[in-house]
DNA sequence: GCAAAAGTGTTAGAAGTACACCCATGA
DNA sequence: TCATGGGTGTACTTCTAACACTTTTGC
């Protein structure tokens, strides 16, 4: 802050927050994205609920990450939290911070600039919104859905996204090569989307799903073998037609030493 | 940004970029860092150059990381350099944005408001400064020493810094993890420190200097021979009291397709 | 010849990879 | 009894870590 003094031509953009939710739901990577809505009315005056998207790209309306401008008695995280709570009541959900995102250019899309215009009341003079972007990692279940439908909030497959509003195809890729990377030291964040109790087989498919690659079912087995917080339960699966799967569960207390020691 | 519409007390806080610069001159890890002066003219009017400072706990002046407002033509990443290159005179130098860092009181301490009224001319009624902080990791050299005389800088050894303006001790903790989790994946940052040819003992030095452990000489060259881009040269130490060490080089063409197939 | 740092090889354990068959269950 | 997926062991390779002595040079 000593290289520009009263002569800098500082400015004020807003910052707001932009939330990756990823999410699993024992099959595919998926994200939670809502609609970048042509209506004026805020989503909480006239809430508007409807069943799951599919995506739709002829459309008038485009699909954007959830987010929000940060309040006046907010922290970056808080607003991040709020953000997440809103759109799928969840709390206390880890949510990682990754990068902030300030183009000069990043919010200059006509259709965008018309919907800050309308959506949000931003005057014509704005002139950047600079964004920090967190992700988090989510169980697919059915306590998130029917929140998510007041926002016309969807779940979208990872793979195969098409065109988003602002710059958020690029902070969505971004976000996922931060997952990656922190879930290489930080492999419990796996565990948080697998059931408490979980088979052998769920968690390779969720390891293959993750990693984009398979996993020989032997050396899976020696793999987790290799995880003492990976603890085998004596309970099995029942009513299955085929041999019944040994039931793991995820110990965190054990996770926690394990990495002291490391 | 569906969760506020035109009802959110939405504000615009100040943006900055703040540096950490990490520097490495053969020995230590050190960092740059400026004088929170209590002047209000700014540096550029009133350029004091003097000697590299040292640590001066009782001094009116606290240290503090450099850095910026960012301007309304710029993106973060172009004001990030900028302030690199004011500061040290240094362009095209990788610089990794790591954090933004936006706790509502991170810019209460009463000393440091004062220095913002008096040093930026912020008016009394500025709410909080978000700022978006970078790290990068230089070789210290006499071409950066006379520049950053000119703003009272001088690097620190990174071990026993005292207390920092604002939240800059928790930001250079954190500029530091993110290294780390940095040079894992892209160990070249660590060649671009070294003189253009060095020795093993040089490279190893660097290493237990950054890692903070020792490492056997043997398995050190072993290490060092699975390292395809770093290359043994004919030449060899002059004029030392002991048998000539062998120089390497980097060969960063080497680097990038070893990245490739790995 | 001596002080000071450079350079070199072997062994053991841990982790990763490739590969094929029998087991338990419900229908 | 059959279709379906669950579960197991061995051999090879690779990486890591521990460990001690000889070489070269300037003084």
């Amino acid at each position: 802050m000593e290289t520009d003094g009263k002569n800098g031509p500082a400015f004020n953009p807003y910052v707001s927050v932009d939330c990756v939710l990823f999410g699993y739901d024992g099959e595919r990577l998926m994200v939670l994205l809502v609609r970048q809505s042509e209506a004026s009315s805020s989503p909480q005056q006239d809430p508007a609920p409807q069943a799951p998207c599919l995506a739709d790209e002829t459309a008038p309306s485009t699909l954007k990450l959830p987010g929000s401008i940060i309040y006046k008695e907010e922290d970056l995280d808080e607003a991040a939290q709020r953000v997440l709570y809103e759109l799928t009541g969840l709390k206390n959900i880890p949510l990682h911070q990754f990068h902030a995102f300030g183009d000069k250019n990043r919010t200059s899309n006509p259709r965008d600039v018309r919907w800050l215009r309308r959506f949000h009341g931003l005057d014509a003079s704005f002139e950047r919104i600079v964004t920090v972007a967190y992700f988090a990692l989510l169980k697919i279940n059915r306590r998130i859905a029917p929140l998510s439908s007041d926002y016309e909030a969807c779940w979208m497959p990872l793979d195969g996204l098409g065109f988003l509003a602002f710059d958020h195809n690029r902070i969505i890729e971004s976000a996922r090569e931060y997952l990656y990377r922190h879930a290489e030291t930080n492999p419990d964040i796996l565990f948080n989307i697998l059931p408490r109790k979980f088979t052998a087989a769920e968690l390779r498919r969720l390891f293959e799903v993750f990693y984009g690659q398979t996993y020989d079912v032997r050396n899976f087995h020696k793999k987790m073998a290799r995880m003492p917080y990976v603890c085998p339960l004596d309970e099995r699966e029942k009513g299955v037609p085929h041999r019944a799967a040994r039931y793991y569960r995820f110990d965190r207390v054990c996770y926690n030493q394990f990495r002291k020691i490391k």
